[in-house]
DNA sequence: AATGAATGAGAGTTCATTCAT
DNA sequence: TATGAATGAACTCTCATTCAT
């Protein structure tokens, strides 16, 4: 009995964070009212404070939800022993392609944590560094072994490769009919070989 | 009613516009209040209607100040006749750099725009395709005069080289030790020649 | 249904009106929460409409907790035999030990009862004021009896004791380590003897 | 111009916490809502925050209120050079009296001042001990002159005037046809002569 | 050109209460 | 006998907006 519903709690309460995520997504952190969460749910108003003690832990936990299992597919794929360009194609994919899943949480982490009070947003943010660390020592490497130009700034390089998952992630929640994988794929090349022909 | 005091009202108004703009920039249109923006003007809550006549109209005039002269340098740019990475190079510059410019004024349109209603959202969309329209025919002329390889998908590239900016934008704009230069010159590079050597 | 279970839930009821008085008493009955008596009992908010059909009800319970057996007593001591300053000191022993009992409850009925509808408060007045007439009789026949000065106004006299045994019953429930019988001994001795030396 | 408006606003004000002394005072803290109080003000709900931040800071104002000249009125008493019947008469007088002025800022002051947080309290706390010490003194020097007899316990009798005038207080602020100055009268010919003939 | 004062709508939140289980 | 879950009404508070001055 308790285990089961323990988590029949425990699953409402997602179905909670997801329908928050979505508003959120949509409107806004401001823009959304508790009553927009709640009827996305299907249920009334007060009722959401049954799961939330207040709006402010639904983003929170929205947040929470788009980073967690993101910074651990990121540790998989760096601790994999693949080469240079399989690694960058791996983390690439899975950044983009959190933002198809989760109901928009991984946008919403990106667009509306900076409401969210400091402790709160410092505890997301080890959990963000840690991917973005990892995803610099995957460039780093590839410098070591001659797959990535040497005169490359890694830091840089590794701040320019979330941006550009992240402003792709914002026009493919936009636009529901855009290919992932074609998506992936040019941002890869792009990275990869840039402009100028070889 | 003279020709001095209309143009003193205006420049008021530019004073409100800008005001609006960097608390806009600061805590989101939702996170802003009208007396917020009143207080770094320097004025009371009330006396801001004698310049918007409503908080709506002044998110539009900050979208439409960021965007007025943006796209146009690039209607400059791209009339020039300059060859394809002089071009390149002079639009990142151009859009990176408005990040540090106008209070904060393109954070503020490219986060909160969403906010507006369509019909004005449709307004700033126009100019902000113009300026898109002109970056891809840069990038498709460099493919024809053979300075950008000719199997790369112009159109995607035009919206990387947007995303980067926007991103490295957000990033200058919450550092402000950040230095400018090095930034878009790395931006380039990277668009350039990708990571892998040649 | 058997006199036994009966017994059990009125026992159990007991202790909710108990609760009742101990929360009431430490935050008032607007500052206290359903919830906070549940919690105070061990149960769950819900649980507590097994014992009560409302939370007016509860204050009405504790109320009547209150004043049930201290009207009694009351009775008890008018009826005996004793003379004037035995029973005064005893009306005074009786009252005041109540703020010492029963979770606070004479302290609730103080302070809270106008929370109560017209028609229940006019129902405890009833046992109240049996109370206060019993004082006051007390009071005239040790007037009669010479105990008392013969100029002194009986009602007055009557409001007052009670008065200063509320008083003291206020702070003796503040301040734990008050020494009850010290209070009640110098409380009869000033309201049998005054400031002035004989 | 300054002068006069600053003083309408502080006009304002001070009707605003006649008001919430008021309806504190008839429903208690908990039991009054700001609707409550702005209506017996004559203005909106919404309108009462433009007088006070918070409900609190309303409550607080009420007790600051109650309690300004009632201290600094006992430092006169206490200063001046009348015989310790004078002293007691006037300082029971200006404490009953209290109670049918301000609104009813006096009986809150007493029953809900638990509601504000530690620090306000604290405050308050400050200037009502200063006239309960005050009122010590007078007692103590009473004894010293022979006025009041030598075996009383003068903190204990202190905190009974208190508590005896807060009594009388409340019943004359329940009941308007009571003679304020008969109460004070007996009040004072009680605690000077007690129960018992000399 | 600007402000003080007020408003009303709507926000987030709490809470007494209900009821199927 | 007790609970988990939900509800709806009420509450405090915020804020864009208005307007006489």
């Amino acid at each position: 009995m308790s285990g089961e519903e323990a988590s029949k709690y425990t699953q409402h309460r997602q179905d909670a964070i997801r329908s928050a995520a979505a508003v959120f997504a949509e409107k806004g952190y401001h823009g959304s009212s508790t009553r927009d969460i709640a009827e996305h749910l299907g249920i009334k108003q007060g009722s959401l404070y049954y799961y939330f003690k207040s709006k402010e832990e639904a983003l929170a936990e929205v947040c929470l939800y788009a980073l967690r299992d993101y910074a651990q597919q990121m540790d998989v794929i760096a601790a994999s022993g693949q080469p240079f360009e399989a690694k960058l194609i791996a983390a690439i994919t899975s950044h983009i392609s959190k933002y198809r899943e989760q109901n928009g949480a991984m946008k919403v982490y990106h667009t509306e944590r900076l409401y969210l009070p400091e402790a709160k947003r410092e505890k997301l943010y080890q959990l963000g560094s840690g991917y973005r660390q990892n995803l610099e020592n995957i460039i780093e490497e590839g410098v070591r072994s001659g797959a990535v130009r040497s005169d490359l700034d890694c830091h840089f390089a590794t701040q320019t490769v979330i941006g550009i998952c992240n402003a792709w992630g914002e026009l493919i929640v936009r636009d529901p009919d855009m290919e992932l994988f074609d998506v992936i794929q040019k941002c890869t090349d792009l990275l990869s070989n840039g402009f100028i022909p070889k």
